[in-house]
Formats: structure tokens, C-alpha cells, sequence
DNA sequence: CGTGGAGTTGAGTTTGGTCAATATGCGTGG
DNA sequence: CCACGCATATTGACCAAACTCAACTCCACG
């Protein structure tokens, strides 16, 4: 836990340790949340950001008729939730995917700051930035590539970012989803998951089974998903100057 | 034109009339460009951002096979490619959709404007987040709805941001792209396209021929497309101070 | 045990894609 | 002013990817 919140704090960009101090102060209660649970409900006016230091959080957007989908994935080390700060209402909800344990930022406390440290300031929009880039991505995944494809791009882009925080090694990494999770994110069905799975599968590129996920050829999965980590850079920059 | 500039400096959020002269000031040349001209290219460093005041700008990512996304779509009055002032690396291209009239501003003196004046900054970040949540909003479009329903999404969420900056009104406006653009815009083929803006067209929903849009229905066309603007709400403010 | 949630599989249907022909409209050069 | 050529739009016939519905398995948990 201790690590990733240095994680997070040492990604951030051209910031200083004094600003990095000064943030971490300000971070307060850290709680555990379990699987399911609604963190921030649709429609309302949130007084907190978010730390992320385990567990995955989804931005979820619901549908008259049942439909679901997961908009954007963080990962322990991620703020989540910064658009909150600027957003009066929120057009969406953020769920505890999995079990979770969550550090809260105050807005006004968090405000305060940015105005008194602007390179603070433009870190943390950088950080809503490069969200917005996986977003981008996540969109061309959904409008161009098939069901297997975005599949893997997804798998990708999980093992690169959670490969970051330290939460993935060797091409294998723990995903407590479920396949219909998984559906949400890249809009397809819960079956049609599973049946991309098995052909992901039986291609001997990927394997996901009792929440552990074994990549078993990076470079064929890479080339299927045409996955480029570019826009992921900024995210990486913590593994890239310490590498475990 | 320049009412456009005057509405896009007043739609940033908190910001003082002296921020806001500052602001324009640093807007250096403007120019038109025609339609088709790749402003920015991916894999490039700009050192400029943009302010559109006319035309449509797109972001555009390309897949390997020639499949074609277009991941955001800029109107008049947007802010173009604030992004770049905090990625180092472009992961796409910028693309003039249409013939259309750019400002630009470099980054520089943004980055300076930003360190002295946190309000601004804050205001720009703002601009981003809304970019966002279009982005969002549009993921949910592509992952969990139908062909005719994207489309009458895309036409509502048009219409609303194009009479916010007043380039829209009596359900009707001007929008000269081709349906190949609204294609890679909603994640189908040109010829769906057609075939869906026929279905449209016979429900008396929606008309768009020769480059001009006509909503026949609003409420249901709003309806069909589970369309609703709050997600928007920042950009338009500007429209609610001042009724045209 | 047995119950419920998640995963797996098959059969049949639907949506959207592909390919190809035809139409329309506009700008250029004769 | 007309003819040609190109880009875009439209339509049909056929095909493929993904969806639906439904059965069945496999566990984890009480």
C-alpha cells in the first residue's frame, strides 16, 4: 500500500518533493471497500477525489434498457475521480470492481492547493489528460476492432499499467473481474466474452481463469490488439526510473 | 469570428475579464485551412494549441488495416489539442474535417500564462474534463447502442454544442461532412450509415442532405438516443447567460 | 448437501459488413 | 454550354460477427 501511494505521488510531473509532501498530507482516511459497492452515485455533487491503492474501480454509465458500460479502468496508483473537482454533477457512477482500499483527497482542500502550486496543479490535469488518452484508445478499440481484438488490447493495456505499479511481473497478473465485467468494458456480451476467451485461449496467447491471467505471447497478443503503449507513457515513467 | 473567440473566452469557468484579455492577447495568427489538411500529425510534438472558429476539426487514429476512428470531434469555439501541452508525444492526428478558421496559441507562453495565473489553468484543465466526459459519453454510444441510435446520439450532441456557440437554432444546422466521416465517427460503415439515416429519415426523425441538418422530432429523436445534455452542462453555460 | 453465481457450450436469429452496381451532383476543361 | 470524371450517396444480394435463449457445468459458501 505504502509503496503505491509513492508511486502514484513520484509519477506525477515536474513536481517538486516539497508539492509531493504537502498533497500526501492532505490525503485522508484510508478505507477498504468491498466488491460492488457504489462510491460515487450518478447524478450527485462528490466533496472528495480519490487514491487508489488496490482493487479496481470502474466509471460505470447505465443504459434505460439494463445495457452497461464500464468507460474507463483504474488501477491502484490512479487518482480517481480529479473530474469531479471541476465537474458540478456527475454523469456517471464509480464502482468498487473488486474489493478495494481507497485514500480520499478533499476538494477544497485539494483546490486550495492547486492555486497556491500551480506545477501541482498541471500535474494532476495531466493525469486527467492521459485518462483521457486511454479513453481515445478505448474508443478506437470499440469502434474498429473486433470482439478477440479488443480483448487483448485490453489485456495489454491491463498488464502495461498494472506492470507500472508493480502489480504485474513476467506476464502474469491477478484480474478479480468477471467475464461480464469484462463485457462492459469492451461492449460486447458476457457469452461472446467467453467464447473470444477461448479463441484467445486456444491461440496459446492468453490464458484468464480463477481471477490470475497469464499472457503466454506478449508480442502475437500485442500485434493482434495493434497495441502501441505511447499513450500510456506518462504512466510509465515510475517503472521506467525505478525498475524493480 | 469574433464572437466566436468572445464566446469561447467567456465559457471558461472563474476566470477574471483581465485573465480572460490576457488570453487573447497571446493568440497569435489566424488561418483557414481546407478541408482534408492534417493539422497535426501523429507521432509529431506541437508547439502550438488551437482555438477552432469555424469548420469541424477531427482526432483521428488509424488502424493498421485501414480502419479509421474518429475519437473527438471539435466545434467552433472548442479548444483544439489542449492535450499537447501536456503530452510530450502526439497519439493521433488532428484533421481538418472541413474548411475551417484556427487560432493559434503557442505553448510557451500558455505554460507561462498557467504558472502566473492558477485561475486560467484551472479553466483550460475544466475545458479538457468536458472533452472527457464527451469522450465517455461516446464509449457508451459505441459499446452499448445500435447503429441508428449512435447516430441520433451524435446528431442531438451536435446540435446542442453547435447552438451553444450559435451556429444552430430551429433544430436545423449546417454540417458538411460526409457520411463516410460520420461513419468513423460512430464505429460502422458508410454504407450502414446511409442505410441507418434512411430508417431516421422515414421515421420523420431526422433529416441530412446536402449538407444540412434538420431535426424533425427532437423529443424523440433525444428519446431513441437516451440523450441527455447534462454531461455538457459546462459548455453551455455560455448560451444560458446569453440568450441570442 | 444444496443453492446461487459465474463460466461454458450449442442452435438459431439479428445486426451490421462486404461487394458490387447504379445514381447524383459538382467542378473542370473542351 | 455541354461532356466527362470523380467523389459521394443509394440500393440490393449475400455473408459474417455477435446476440439471444437456453441448457448444463463448476465451484464456493452456507
Amino acid at each position: 500500500m505504502h509503496d503505491l501511494l509513492a508511486i502514484t505521488l513520484k509519477r506525477l510531473e515536474g513536481v517538486s518533493d516539497d508539492d509531493r509532501d504537502v498533497l500526501a498530507a492532505l490525503i485522508g482516511e484510508t478505507r477498504a471497500v468491498s466488491a460492488g459497492r457504489v462510491l460515487v452515485e450518478e447524478g450527485s455533487c462528490p466533496q472528495v477525489s480519490m487514491l487508489l491503492l488496490g482493487g479496481l474501480v470502474g466509471r460505470v454509465s447505465i443504459l434505460n434498457e439494463g445495457g452497461r458500460q464500464i468507460s474507463e479502468l483504474n488501477v491502484p496508483g490512479d487518482f480517481v475521480d480529479l473530474h469531479s473537482l471541476l465537474l458540478k454533477k456527475m454523469d456517471h457512477s464509480l464502482v468498487a470492481l473488486t474489493d478495494a482500499v481507497i485514500a480520499t483527497i478533499s476538494h477544497v482542500s485539494l483546490k486550495l492547493l492547486c492555486e497556491a502550486r500551480p506545477r501541482l496543479m498541471r500535474a494532476l490535469w495531466g493525469e486527467t489528460v492521459v485518462d483521457g488518452a486511454i479513453n481515445r484508445e478505448w474508443l478506437l478499440a470499440l469502434g474498429r476492432m473486433s470482439a478477440t481484438e479488443r480483448l487483448a488490447h485490453l489485456f495489454c493495456e491491463l498488464y502495461v499499467r498494472l506492470e507500472a505499479v508493480g502489480l504485474a511481473a513476467d506476464y502474469r497478473f491477478d484480474l478479480r473481474l468477471t467475464q461480464s465485467d469484462a463485457a462492459d468494458m469492451v461492449g460486447i456480451t458476457p457469452v461472446h466474452v467467453n467464447r473470444s476467451l477461448k479463441t484467445l485461449r486456444e491461440q496459446s496467447l492468453l490464458e484468464w481463469r480463477g481471477g490470475s491471467a497469464i499472457i503466454h505471447d506478449w508480442s502475437k497478443l500485442a500485434r493482434l490488439a495493434q497495441f502501441d503503449p505511447t499513450y500510456l507513457q506518462p504512466r510509465l515513467i515510475s517503472s521506467d526510473q525505478n525498475p524493480s
